[in-house]
DNA sequence: GAGTGGTCTAGACCACGAG
DNA sequence: TCGTGGTCTAGACCACTCA
């Protein structure tokens, strides 16, 4: 038997996938959809939940639930090194980038191989679509490797990626991690994201020839919009390798 | 202001990770638990739901809320051609497979660049650690690609990934997308999961040195445990290389 | 101030699990 | 049968948004 919950989310859903409710469009209040599907207002929240952790709907407190636009997915390239990783053919993105000086805490320096408290210059971009948020970056690197104009201490707005560290051996090696997770309350608010939609959290540590490990990327992207894309290219020139190009 | 709600999931997020509420064991019925907390039964529902959603609590029907036991992460390794993907480390997976003949649908014709309705086998793969749903994967090879002793009708069981096709040319290329989403009510059950609990999604596209599409996987693992793990090695003979190993 | 969603109450009745 | 969670009701009061 299916709940009324799930039933009326049903049909809402329907009604917004055959456009009967617009994008962008507001929804009829809460108390109106209960007494119109004529359950109580909590049933009816529920099945608003429902949509919301699906990404159709968004709740605004004081305005009404409206139907999300159907936003172009983000596509992460996977295996690239420094800002470019990040939707290369998509330029429409306005960054904005914060720098700071950090002290290594226990996991970042794990992940660079740093002593805990060592000196560190955080990135902070955080990347928009037109108004609306995109995905989050926080990118450390060993402060020696900064590049000098963000090692000081004054924070620093940029349009671009410009000021990306150069690092002075070639890149060898970049391992991301991929894995999803609720949302912090922090994301919840710059990525404009509701609560219950889970995330797309890449990890990229990339290390330069030496095995020196030169920056650790923390990504975080709206679950509900993002893919990431892995390409590898095996070497072929013996049949029934398995493993070239790979650990 | 910190709603009831988030107090009391908070309270018991504590007492779990403090270990006072010890793993595997039942938590006080959600009666009992509205009375201590002084609070109505949704609302106590409520904070529980937030700890369901994080993967600390397993609600059972009928039986009551158990702290889940920290399960051993699953990780995925990427870039690997066939089932060795998974885990190659952890050998302790009880793995069930089944195998069907189909014709293919649009999306997996679209995948497997295939006519719609061409003949392919599906592998459906399903393996348990322990008592416990560990992963699901939905394997499609076109039908000619796919060794004899699956070809017939007649569905086999295995408990290894013996069988698996082994293709005649050699591989070139594995395309992988990693998303996130909601589990669908069939990846619920299988999987033992919340519904709740957004899964982690991987598609994986193998081609051989030819271009054709030997191979795509449908792969899903429970979100709450899985890290899917993409190293990518990039040739450094010259200096400030960007792109080698990848397209 | 009017309308919206956010949270909460104090019950009710149903479905599942175990003895 | 009994205790458990699953769902739902018909309100209440508060907080936010906008005119």
């Amino acid at each position: 038997m299916p709940s009324r919950r799930d039933a009326i989310a049903d049909d809402l859903r329907d009604q917004i996938a055959t456009g009967r409710i617009k994008p962008g469009e507001r929804l009829p209040s809460e108390a109106h959809l209960a007494s119109q599907y004529m359950v109580s207002t909590p049933t009816l929240r529920n099945a608003l939940a429902v949509l919301q952790r699906e990404g159709l709907v968004e709740k605004i407190h004081g305005k009404g639930n409206f139907v999300r636009r159907p936003l172009r997915r983000i596509t992460y390239l996977g295996g690239r090194v420094g800002p470019d990783a990040l939707i290369a053919a998509d330029a429409a993105l306005r960054v904005t980038v914060r720098t700071t000086q950090i002290r290594a805490p226990g996991h970042l320096a794990a992940l660079l191989k740093v002593p805990v408290r060592s000196s560190l210059t955080e990135f902070l971009y955080l990347s928009h679509e037109g108004e609306l948020p995109h995905s989050l970056a926080r990118i450390y690197v060993p402060r020696d490797l900064a590049p000098a104009a963000v090692a000081g201490d004054s924070p620093s707005c940029d349009r671009t990626w410009a000021r990306f560290p150069v690092p002075r051996h070639p890149l060898a090696q970049v391992r991301e991690t991929v894995t999803t997770r609720l949302p912090t309350p922090d994301e919840v608010l710059t990525l404009r994201i509701s609560s219950a939609l889970s995330v797309l959290a890449i990890t990229r540590v990339t290390a330069d020839s030496t095995g020196r490990v030169v920056e650790a990327a923390l990504l975080v992207f709206p679950g509900d919009r993002a893919d990431a894309v892995f390409t590898t290219h095996h070497v072929i020139d013996e049949p029934g390798d398995k493993d070239d190009g790979q650990g």
